[in-house]
RNA sequence: UCCUCCUUAGCUCAGUUGGUUAGAGCAUCUGACUGUUAAUCAGAGGGUCUCCCGUUCAAGUCGGGAAGGGGGAGCCA
């Protein structure tokens, strides 16, 4: 029976008319008496169906109500009024499901994103999350797409995870002990994990990068692609609790190869997505526009949607050091004049949001990526700089979002890494699995992590990243 | 977690120095019209003013607390 269906998007792009054809999908409204707006979800564009006068019965039309599901066959005409090309000249309607009118949470008019993100489960059948999660897809899509062009192995790396060494943040614990207080205890007190599922204590994944480096030490090109949990406090519109996040690692690559490849990349899903989605695009851009219109003059971007992803893909990222960051800031007229609420002194200190907007959003006005942090703000594993005091990360800043991208090359010098653990109080023999890549034929090697949501964030302009992911899960939100 | 702002109809919002029966637009319902494009026109229904405590003759309005939400900061991707 459905099979025969033909999508909303693939009829509005048919040359030809004359033709029956069946559709299925979702009143948005119905116009006086007679003019269905149907969407199935396949474009934003709706299919005018056209349920002429005197046709049907009072009943049926009764039912054609925002939000009803609805299979119609007909005659596919050109359109008698202006709007659209084609219309669909209704024979037979058949309600497939009725939707309360006076229940029914959506209306055809603008809703704030605060409510929809209340009804989270029918926000999908709005022109915004419709364009967003297209677009979402097609991000997700270029992605496998170009790490399999370059011969890369997906990698799935585990979510449960045994190491709580990992540093990246907060972890959330996973247990089937009891929670009554009856768990089995050692003798300081200490929950006794022995019994537990795993025989040991385990937690959701922060980070796939440990096990992606593991097997890059086989394979040389590796990524990951996948959910990612902190337990973090975090309530602003960049921070998820359970988050997508893409970690490729290559082996034999330096900083250098890094950050060719994370530009690279980040063209590569832009152009992808601006060729797979440009009406969705458009309607995002049109979106944001009118939304800045509401704001003051100064706090308006000057680019255009459109505009900023174009620059991206068309020009280079902003490349210096950490080093040469600190002298622009501190030279900077913001700084001498103390309009950073954080001023910048000395070097070795980690740089505010405020710095990095400066940067990206004001002195550059384009992506930008730092490099050679000072070690003692940066992770355990990445590698020690020449200079013995700086280390060789990279992360890139995007405007509006901030850090898009962290990574580094790796600390592949098995002492080095050890005493830089030792320093940090790591605990080595949890990690020795770890450590082996570096007994055993360790190679130069850099990756990145590269927040999913907030790519998409970045190419679809909006502003909170609760709106970029269908579930949001976040502190004290875990609906749905 | 901290700072800050907000919470009035299904939605978006007005609501004066505290003072009778709390308003508008959209949505919904009823009717009219019938090639409409967020259709139009006429009418109707719809409120525990987020919750609790307090001040007062009187609280949507003032004070305290709680909950929820927005924005910013920190943590980071």
């Amino acid at each position: 029976m459905f099979n025969k269906r033909i999508k909303i998007k693939a009829l509005l792009a048919e040359e030809n008319t004359g033709f029956e054809a069946t559709v299925m999908g979702w009143v948005r409204t119905f116009r006086n008496n007679q003019f269905i707006a149907l969407n199935d979800g396949s474009t934003n564009n709706n299919l005018q169906v056209v349920a002429s006068l005197g046709e049907f019965e009072d009943s049926t039309l009764k039912r054609l109500t925002t939000g009803a599901c609805i299979k119609v066959t007909g005659q596919v005409i050109a359109s008698l009024g202006k709007g659209q090309k084609v219309e669909l000249k209704a024979a037979t309607i058949e309600i497939l499901g009725d939707s309360d009118a006076e229940k029914f949470p959506l209306q055809p008019k603008k809703h704030s994103l605060e409510f929809l993100r209340e009804i989270a489960h029918m926000r999908f059948r709005t022109n915004t999350f419709g364009a967003i999660f297209r677009i979402r897809h097609s991000l997700a899509f270029a992605i496998h797409q170009f790490f399999n062009d370059k011969g890369f192995v997906y990698l799935h790396t585990p979510i449960i995870t045994a190491s709580d060494a990992e540093g990246a943040g907060e972890m959330f614990r996973v247990t089937t002990l009891p929670l009554d207080g009856s768990a089995p205890k050692n003798e300081d007190g200490s929950i006794n994990f022995k019994d537990d599922f795993f025989g040991r204590s385990t937690n959701l994944t922060v980070s796939g990068q440990l096990e992606g480096e593991l097997a890059a030490m086989a394979f040389s090109d590796v990524y990951t692609f996948g959910p990612t949990f902190r337990a973090e406090n975090s309530n602003t519109t960049r921070h998820l609790a359970e988050f997508w996040m893409i970690e490729p690692e290559v082996a034999f690559n330096d900083l250098e190869d890094n950050m060719n490849l994370a530009e690279a990349f980040i063209r590569y899903v832009i152009k992808y997505a601006m060729e797979q989605n440009k009406e969705d695009l458009e309607f995002l851009a049109q979106r944001l526009e009118e939304e800045e219109k509401q704001k003051p003059q100064q706090d308006r971007s000057e680019m255009g949607l459109l505009d900023k992803l174009n620059f991206v893909v068309n020009n280079d990222f902003e490349r210096l050091t950490y080093t040469e960051a600190i002298e622009i800031l501190r030279e900077s007229n913001h700084n001498k004049k103390k309009k950073f609420q954080y001023l910048i002194e000395g070097w070795g200190v980690d740089l505010q949001s405020e710095h990095e907007r400066y940067l990206v959003e004001k002195h550059f006005k384009k992506p930008v990526i730092l490099t050679n942090y000072p070690k003692d703000i940066k992770s355990f594993y990445m590698r020690l700089n020449e200079d013995g005091k700086t280390v060789a990360a990279m992360d890139i800043l995007a405007p509006g979002i901030g850090e898009i991208v962290g990574g580094s090359q790796r600390e592949e010098r098995l002492d080095k890494l050890t005493a830089r653990m030792a320093e940090m109080h790591i605990p080595a023999e949890e990690l020795n699995w770890y450590l082996d890549t570096r007994r055993f034929g360790s190679c130069p090697h850099a990756g990145f992590g590269l927040g999913f949501e907030r790519l998409v964030q970045f190419v679809t302009g909006m502003g909170n990243i609760r709106d970029v992911i269908p579930f949001p899960r976040y502190p004290k939100s875990a609906e749905f």
